[in-house]
RNA sequence: GGGCCCGUAGCUCAGCCUGGUGGAGCGCCCGGCUGAUAACCGGGAGGUCGGGGGUUCAAAUCCCCCCGGGCCCA
C-alpha cells in the first residue's frame, strides 16, 4: 500500500522527493478536509491572521517565517483537538495598490482617473491585480506546508467585510466619537490625500530648501522689524501671526542704518560683534502683542483679511532659541502647532494650497503656483522690496509620501475623526490584560497607548473601504448606517449596488429622514488601518459581530514587532470602539528576517533572497526547522548554512526511522496498544530510562508550547531524537536487535522504541510537517495496523501513556553515564585501545556517591558501550592501588639554595622516594644530614607527580578518575581479532551489495598456525556475526577462486585474505 | 532626542529572569567507527562574556554609565 512512502536502509533522506509526495497525498485524500471534520464540534481556538499586503506576487522570507510560526502553533492546537479558527487574510486596499494601477495605466493625476478614465475601471483593475496576487500568495504559503483554509480566506475587499466594518463607525457615531474637524495633516499633492503620522514617519530623506531670514515692518515704527527665519518660504504667504517665548532675552539692535528685533543669541550668531549694536533690551513678555504689517501684503488676497492677527503672541511650547530667531513665522493653515496657537487667540485658519499642491486664488499674484515652485518667486518679492535679511540654502530631513516619494506638505483640512483620544484610559488598563509575549512587548504597546492620538480615519481616494456617512445637502444633518440593509430604510426604493466599492456605492443617495432632502454618501475612503483594525470580527464573514460574541475573543495573534504600532494598535484601538475592551488574548511577537550579516532585507540592496529559491535548495522542512529553531522574538539572520544544518538534523531523524523500520520489517513486528503493559515487566534500564526521559521531554514540550516559546520546544525535540536516541539508546540497544529470534527482550525493544518514535514524529509534525507524514506512512502505519489514515489526524501524545515511567534519578543517572562513558572512551584512546578491542575491566575512582550509586545503576550499559567485561568501581581513597607517586626534585631552586649540596641532595631524593614523601605529606617538609649539614627540604622544592601502575590506563575528572585495564587474556585477544574479522566481511558484503539477510560461505588465509587456532576459538562468533553458514580457517593458501569477492587485510601486521561468496 | 531589543569561541547562538568553576552546533586540527554509512563517534585548539564603574564572600547573570548594531517613534 505505501510504495510512494518507502523507508528503509539503502533510502537516503530526499527533501524534494517526500515533500513532493506528501503534497500529492493530501490533496488526493483531502486530508485538510478529514481533519476540519475529526474537529468539528471540538474546543474553539480562535486564531487571527494577520493579513499581509498583496502588492506583489512574492513575498519576503520574513512573511515565510510569519506564516511557518502560525503554522506551527495551528498544527500543535489541532492535534490537541481544538476546533482552530484557521481562516487566513489579506489586506487588500490601500494607496500602494492604486500607485501601482497608475502605473500600469499612466495616469498622473486622481483628476485624470474620476475623469479620463472612470473610477470603475479603475477599482476593476485594482481588484484584479489584488486577485491575481492572493493567488500567487496563497499557492506559496501552502507550497511550505501551511495548512489553512485556503479555500476560503478573508479579503478586505469583500462586501460582507465592507459591510462588517461599518458597524465600527456607526458604533464610534453612537458613542459620539464621530467628527468631522480642521486638522493639520501631511499630504501629499500627488496622490492628493492625507496622510496618517505613522505613514509620514516612514519616510524622511535629506533635501535641499531655502533658508532665508525675513524682516517683518513693526507697525508705526520706522526702519524696526521684527526677524523671522524660515525654511519654507510658501508658507509666508499664509501668515497670520507670530510666536515668542516669554521667559527669552530679546534685543533691539542697529544694524546698518535699519533696526531689528530679535533674540539675543541670534544677533550674536548671526552678526559680528563690531556689526551691529544693542539699542534696547527685552524679555519675551514685553514684546507680546507687538503689531507688524505682512511684507506680502498687498499682493496677496487673503491678507486683507489678517491684518488684525498680526502680532507677536508669546507660545513658550514652540519656540525653541537653538535655531532661528526666537521669532516663529505662523501659519496656522500650514502648522500643527501654529494651528494650537490660533485656536487659543481665536485667529482664522487658511489653507492657500488646494488638494494637488498648487497656491488658490486667495493667494493672489501666485495663484496657480506649485508651492515648492513659489519659493523663488516669494523670495525675489521680499527682496525686491527689501523685507530679506539673509538667504542661504540648507540640508534637512524632510518627509516625503512613502509610495510617490513627493515631498509632503502640511495642510489644514476637514477630515473624519474619531476621538479616540478619549480611550486612551481604557486603553491602558485593557492592555494589563493581554498575554505579550516576550513581556517587554507590553512595554512597548504601552508606549503607544500612552500617547493615542484621534484617528483621522478619512482618505481622499478610491481603493478603499467607502466611509457609510451619509450628508444631507439641504439640512446639513448625516446618517452613519452600519448595514447595507439599513440603506433601504432611508430609500424603500433602492437597490443596493452589488459591489460596495466606490464608485458604485457613491451612486447611492438616501432620503434625509429630517428634511426630506437628498443625502450624499461623503466621497472619501476609510484609512487602511480600519480595514485590518476590525478583522478580529469583520474577518468572520456575514454578520461577523455576532460570530466574535459568540467565540468571545480571539486567542491568539502573532506578528512581526513592527506590527505593535501597526496592527496589534489598531486592532486594540477598534476593539475599545466597538466593544469596550481588548478584542485578543495573548501576542506573540517575532522578529525581522535579516540577511547573513544582520542587514534588512531588500530587493534595492541585493542581498534579498526568494523563498522559492530556498526552497528549490534546501527543501520545505529544512527551511522550517531552521525558521522554527530560530528565537521567535528576536531577529533571525538568514543563513544557508544553518538550513543545511537543519536539513543535518533531518537526516538524522531519517536514519533513526530507517534503522528502526528495517528490523522491525525483518522481524515483522506488529504493535499494539497492549504490548508496552505485556513487556513492561522486562524492560531493561536503557528502555525505563527512555521511556522516563520521553516523559520528561514531553513534560517540558508542552508547558513550552503553552508558553509560545516555540524554538524552544523544537529544541528539545531535536535535542531528544539526536542524543537520546540516535547517539545513546539506538547505540546501546543495537545488539539487542540483532539476535535472530523474537526473543521477548527484541520484542520488548520494539515496543518501547516504536511507541515513542510514533509520539515523536506526531509532536514533530508541527514543525516538519512533510518528513513527519511521509515518515507516518512508511513507517508508523506499516507497523501498528491500528493508526490513522494521516498524521495530521492523529492526537498530541499523551503524556499519562509515560508517567507511571518518570524516574529522575534514572535519568540523572544517565547522565553520569554519558559523562563517565565520555571518561572510559578517552583513557582507551590514551591507550592506543580501539573499542572494538574488548578489554578485562573498566575502572572508576570516585568518592561522589551519586557517582557511584549511578554507575550501579547503569553499570550494564556501560560494559555494553565501552566493550569491557567488567565494571569496577572503587573510593578514591584506594587509588594507590592503581597509581604510586613520583618525587621530581626543582632542580633550579635547590641548586640556587644548596650549591653545592645540590646534586647529593637530588641523589638523596631520588633514592628515598617512599620515606620523602610520606614526610612531605605528613609534616610538609623533611629533614636530613648530608656530609654533617642539616637539610631542609620542603614542597616547594620538589614536584610530587601521580603515576599510573603499568597496567592501567586512566584520566582524571572533577569527580576522580575513569580508567580501563591493558592486560587481555587469551579469550578477550581472540574477541578482539573476531571483531576485526567481523567488520572487514561486514566491508566486504557491502561491496557486494548483499541484503540484510542473504547468506555467505567464506575463507580467511592467514599465514600464522597460532592465529589460525585463536581464531577458530571465535570462529562460531564469526559466523553468526557474518551470517556465514560456512567459514574456513587456514594457514595454506588455498584455492579461493571461485568465491564472489577476496580481499587482502592488513590486522595489526598481520597479512590476512578473506574470500566470500553469497549463498544462492 | 525617547522607548524597546541585541552584543558570549573563527561563525550562528544557548546560558542572564532566579548570582556559585562559561556551554552547544558548525568550522578547524588529530584520531576512531563501519549491519543508520553522502551517516556516525571521541579528543584537541580556540573566550578581557562589547567597555567602564557599582552591589556582593562571589557577577556573563543584578544596578548605573558609555560604545556598537537593530526596531519603533520623535
Amino acid at each position: 500500500m505505501e510504495n510512494r512512502f518507502t523507508i528503509g536502509l539503502g533510502k537516503n533522506y530526499n527533501p524534494h522527493d517526500i515533500e513532493k509526495k506528501v503534497k500529492v497525498f493530501w490533496d488526493e485524500e483531502n486530508i485538510y478536509g478529514l481533519v476540519k471534520e475529526k474537529l468539528k464540534g471540538g474546543k474553539r481556538f480562535y486564531f487571527l491572521d494577520g493579513p499581509p499586503y498583496p502588492s506583489s506576487p512574492t513575498f519576503h522570507p520574513g512573511t515565510g517565517w510569519n506564516k511557518i510560526i502560525k503554522d506551527s502553533v495551528l498544527r500543535y492546537k489541532r492535534l490537541c483537538g481544538y476546533d482552530v479558527v484557521d481562516t487566513p487574510g489579506y489586506d487588500t486596499h490601500g494607496l500602494p495598490i492604486e500607485v501601482k494601477i497608475e502605473k500600469e495605466l499612466g495616469v498622473n493625476t486622481k483628476k485624470d482617473i474620476s475623469t479620463k478614465l472612470g473610477i470603475d475601471l479603475f477599482i476593476e483593475r485594482c481588484k484584479d491585480f489584488v486577485l491575481k496576487n492572493v493567488d500567487a500568495l496563497t499557492r506559496g504559503f501552502k507550497d511550505l506546508g501551511v495548512m489553512m483554509d485556503w479555500e476560503k480566506p478573508y479579503l478586505t475587499l469583500h462586501n460582507s467585510y465592507i459591510e462588517n466594518s461599518w458597524q465600527l463607525i456607526k458604533k464610534a457615531d453612537e458613542k459620539g466619537l464621530l467628527d468631522i474637524d480642521l486638522r493639520v495633516v501631511h499630504w501629499c499633492p500627488r496622490c492628493e490625500t492625507v496622510l496618517a503620522d505613522y505613514e509620514v514617519s516612514q519616510e524622511y530623506r535629506e533635501i535641499t530648501d531655502p533658508s532665508i531670514y525675513v524682516k517683518f515692518p513693526v507697525e508705526g515704527e520706522d526702519r524696526t522689524y521684527i526677524v523671522i527665519w524660515t525654511t519654507t518660504p510658501w508658507t509666508i504667504p499664509a501668515n497670520t501671526f507670530v510666536m515668542a517665548r516669554s521667559d527669552a532675552p530679546y534685543v533691539k539692535i542697529k544694524y546698518q542704518d535699519e533696526y531689528l528685533i530679535m533674540s539675543e543669541v541670534s544677533a550674536k550668531r548671526l552678526f559680528n560683534e563690531d556689526e551691529y549694536s544693542v539699542v534696547e533690551r527685552y524679555s519675551g513678555k514685553d514684546l507680546e502683542g507687538l503689531r507688524y504689517t505682512h511684507p506680502l501684503h498687498d499682493l496677496v488676497e487673503i491678507q486683507k483679511k489678517l491684518h488684525e492677527f498680526h502680532k507677536v503672541v508669546l507660545a513658550d511650547k514652540y519656540v525653541n532659541l537653538e535655531e532661528g530667531t526666537g521669532f516663529v513665522h505662523s501659519a496656522p493653515g500650514h502648522g500643527a502647532e501654529d494651528f494650537d496657537v490660533a485656536k487659543t487667540i481665536n485667529a482664522p485658519v487658511y489653507s492657500l494650497i488646494d488638494d494637488e499642491g498648487k497656491f488658490t486664488r486667495d493667494a493672489g499674484k501666485y495663484f496657480g503656483m506649485y508651492f515648492r515652485e513659489a519659493n523663488d518667486e516669494i523670495i525675489k518679492d521680499l527682496e525686491s522690496r527689501g523685507y530679506l535679511l539673509r538667504k542661504g540654502r540648507i540640508t534637512h530631513r524632510y518627509p516625503l509620501c512613502w509610495r510617490c516619494k513627493t515631498p509632503l506638505l502640511l495642510r489644514a483640512t476637514r477630515q473624519w475623526i474619531i476621538r479616540a483620544s478619549k480611550l486612551r484610559d481604557l486603553a491602558v488598563s485593557e492592555i494589563n490584560k493581554v498575554n505579550w509575549i516576550p513581556r517587554w512587548a507590553h512595554d512597548r504597546i504601552a508606549s503607544v497607548v500612552e500617547n493615542m492620538q484621534d484617528w483621522v480615519i478619512s482618505r481622499q481616494r478610491f481603493w478603499g473601504i467607502p466611509l457609510p456617512i451619509w450628508v444631507c445637502g439641504s439640512c446639513g444633518n448625516r446618517v452613519v448606517v452600519g448595514k447595507v440593509s439599513e440603506l433601504v430604510n432611508y430609500s424603500p426604493s433602492m437597490y443596493p449596488p452589488k459591489d460596495l466599492h466606490r464608485p458604485w456605492i457613491d451612486q447611492v443617495e438616501l432620503k434625509c429622514p429630517k428634511c426630506n432632502g437628498t443625502m450624499k454618501r461623503v466621497p472619501d475612503v476609510a484609512d487602511v488601518w480600519l480595514d485590518s483594525g476590525v478583522a478580529f470580527y469583520a474577518s468572520l464573514g456575514d454578520n461577523g459581530l455576532d460570530k466574535f460574541n459568540k467565540l468571545e475573543n480571539v486567542d491568539f495573534i502573532v506578528e512581526g514587532h513592527d506590527q505593535t504600532r501597526g496592527w496589534f494598535f489598531s486592532l486594540l484601538r477598534s476593539g475599545l470602539i466597538l466593544v469596550g475592551r481588548s478584542p485578543y488574548k495573548t501576542v506573540l511577537v517575532h522578529g525581522f528576517v535579516l540577511d547573513e550579516k544582520g542587514r534588512e532585507m531588500h530587493k534595492s540592496l541585493g542581498n534579498f533572497v526568494e523563498v522559492a529559491e530556498i526552497i528549490r535548495k534546501h527543501g520545505r522542512d529544512p527551511f522550517r526547522l531552521f525558521m522554527l529553531s530560530s528565537t521567535v522574538w528576536e531577529d533571525l539572520r538568514f543563513s544557508d548554512k544553518k538550513i543545511q544544518e537543519a536539513r543535518r538534523i533531518l537526516n538524522i531523524v531519517w536514519n533513526v526511522y530507517s534503522f528502526a523500520k528495517s528490523y522491525m520489517e525483518v522481524d515483522n513486528f506488529k504493535f499494539d496498544r497492549s504490548s508496552i503493559d505485556r513487556y513492561s515487566g522486562i524492560l531493561r534500564v536503557e528502555d525505563r530510562w527512555i521511556l522516563s526521559r520521553f516523559y520528561s521531554v514531553l513534560k517540558n514540550v508542552n508547558d513550552k508550547l503553552e508558553g509560545y516559546r516555540i524554538h524552544e520546544a523544537v529544541d528539545e525535540l531535536v535535542d531528544f531524537m539526536v542524543n537520546d536516541i540516535s547517539h545513546l539508546y539506538l547505540r546501546i540497544i543495537k545488539r539487542r536487535v540483532w539476535i535472530e529470534e523474537n526473543t521477548d527482550d527484541k520484542l520488548a525493544v520494539y515496543t518501547v522504541l516504536f511507541k515513542i518514535l510514533r509520539d515523536w514524529i506526531i509532536a514533530f509534525s508541527i514543525v516538519a510537517p512533510h518528513i513527519s507524514e511521509y515518515i507516518y506512512q512508511g513507517f508508523v502505519r506499516s507497523i501498528d495496523e491500528n493508526s490513522r489514515s494521516s498524521v495530521n489526524l492523529e492526537n498530541w501524545p499523551n503524556i499519562e501513556e509515560y508517567r507511571r515511567f518518570h524516574n529522575d534519578e534514572l535519568e540523572k543517572a544517565v547522565d553520569v553515564l554519558r559523562d563517565v562513558h565520555e571518561a572510559l572512551l578517552s583513557a582507551r584512546m590514551k591507550a592506543g585501545i580501539k573499542v572494538r578491542r574488548p578489554v578485562e575491566k573498566c575502572l572508576v575512582l570516585t568518592s561522589n556517591d551519586h557517582i557511584s550509586s549511578s554507575i550501579n545503576t547503569v553499570g550494564t550499559l556501560i560494559k555494553e558501550l565501552v566493550n569491557c567485561s567488567e565494571v569496577v568501581v572503587d573510593s578514591l581513597s584506594n587509588k594507590d592501588k592503581y597509581m604510586y607517586r613520583d618525587v621530581e626534585p626543582d632542580l633550579a631552586r635547590i641548586g640556587r639554595e644548596f650549591r653545592g649540596l645540590s646534586s647529593r641532595i637530588v641523589d638523596f631524593i631520588r633514592n628515598n622516594q617512599d620515606l620523602v614523601i610520606n614526610e612531605l605529606t605528613s609534616k610538609g617538609y623533611i629533614e636530613f644530614s648530608i656530609d654533617g649539614h642539616k637539610v631542609k627540604i620542603t614542597r616547594d622544592d620538589v614536584k610530587v607527580l601521580e603515576k599510573f601502575k603499568p597496567d592501567y590506563a586512566f584520566v582524571e575528572r572533577d569527580w576522580g578518575y575513569a580508567g580501563i585495564t591493558l592486560k587481555v587474556s587469551d579469550e578477550l585477544l581472540a574477541l578482539g581479532i573476531a571483531r576485526e574479522l567481523v567488520r572487514r566481511i561486514q566491508v566486504m558484503r557491502k561491496e557486494l551489495n548483499l541484503d540484510l539477510l542473504d547468506e555467505i560461505k567464506a575463507v580467511i588465509y592467514v599465514d600464522d598456525q597460532d592465529l589460525v587456532n585463536v581464531i577458530m576459538k571465535v570462529r562460531d562468533y564469526i559466523m553468526n556475526e557474518t551470517r556465514s553458514i560456512e567459514l574456513n580457517v587456514t594457514s595454506s593458501k588455498g584455492d579461493v577462486s571461485n568465491m564472489d569477492l577476496v580481499r587482502e587485510w592488513d590486522i595489526d601486521g598481520a597479512l590476512f585474505i578473506i574470500g566470500i561468496v553469497k549463498v544462492k
